[in-house]
DNA sequence: GTCGTTGCAAAGCGTTTGCAGCCTA
DNA sequence: TAGGCTGCAAACGCTTTGCAACGAC
């Protein structure tokens, strides 16, 4: 059963209040300003509960720590500049995935990264 | 300078002989058969090395360490089971993504990335 | 002979876990 | 009050690095 505590509250917050996926580690620095005792360990604990009841969404990166978002945001994809490694969300969805499965294999979910620069960069 | 040593040669063997993106300590192992004393220290220096030249891909899956394939292969993604968590070649490409790029930024590379069941776990 | 390469061991880094005390329900 | 939650520190697994010996050119 889950436990409203103040530590998953400022998570939750820290999610909330930021426009692109966050590492735990920017959550944590994030939401010690609610909760200034939170550890690193609650923050893994709770990302990966969050992640179990659907409320937030694993964002993979090539060498990078995996990041989390919230849920709900509708389906899309990310962008990130090989600049400044700042991570956009991207609208949208190239379609065809269908296309690329081999016959006899079940497709169930799929990912799309972007690489290169971000307006500013380029 | 590059020089080729026993221990690359075998490192690239390795590499040659599969069929699929191998993780390092897939690499090690399948190359301690050409030099027994081989350490993986070696080993990521050697793929690090390989992928600066372009020798070898980087195939990074969630959750797994990244894993590398020859390069010339030809552009395609990878499907992994869920199952047995085997990682498979996909032959084509989606296209559409310059669509979804916003604008002003300059895509350079991306990566797909498909999951579900393959034809023997479906 | 030079200097890149190797193997070992130690260090790094992100992530997970054991445990005793805490606090929500 | 019960049992999930928390913080700390130790443990983990993968990857990188320091260093002295080695070997390709």
């Amino acid at each position: 059963m889950e436990r409203n505590t103040r530590q998953r509250g400022a998570i939750r917050s820290a999610l909330e209040s930021a426009d692109r996926p966050l590492s735990p580690q920017e959550v944590l620095t994030r939401a010690r300003q609610d909760v200034d005792s939170l550890g690193i360990a609650t923050v893994y604990r709770s990302l990966s509960s969050f992640e179990k009841e659907g409320l937030v969404i694993p964002v993979h990166l090539p060498g990078d720590p995996t990041r989390y978002e919230l849920a709900g945001k509708g389906h899309h994809h990310h962008f990130r500049c090989r600049k400044c490694g700042r991570v956009f969300e991207v609208e949208g969805c190239p379609g065809n995935l269908h296309q690329l499965t081999p016959v006899g294999f079940k497709l169930e979910s799929h990912e799309v990264l972007l690489f290169g620069l971000c307006g500013e960069c380029g």
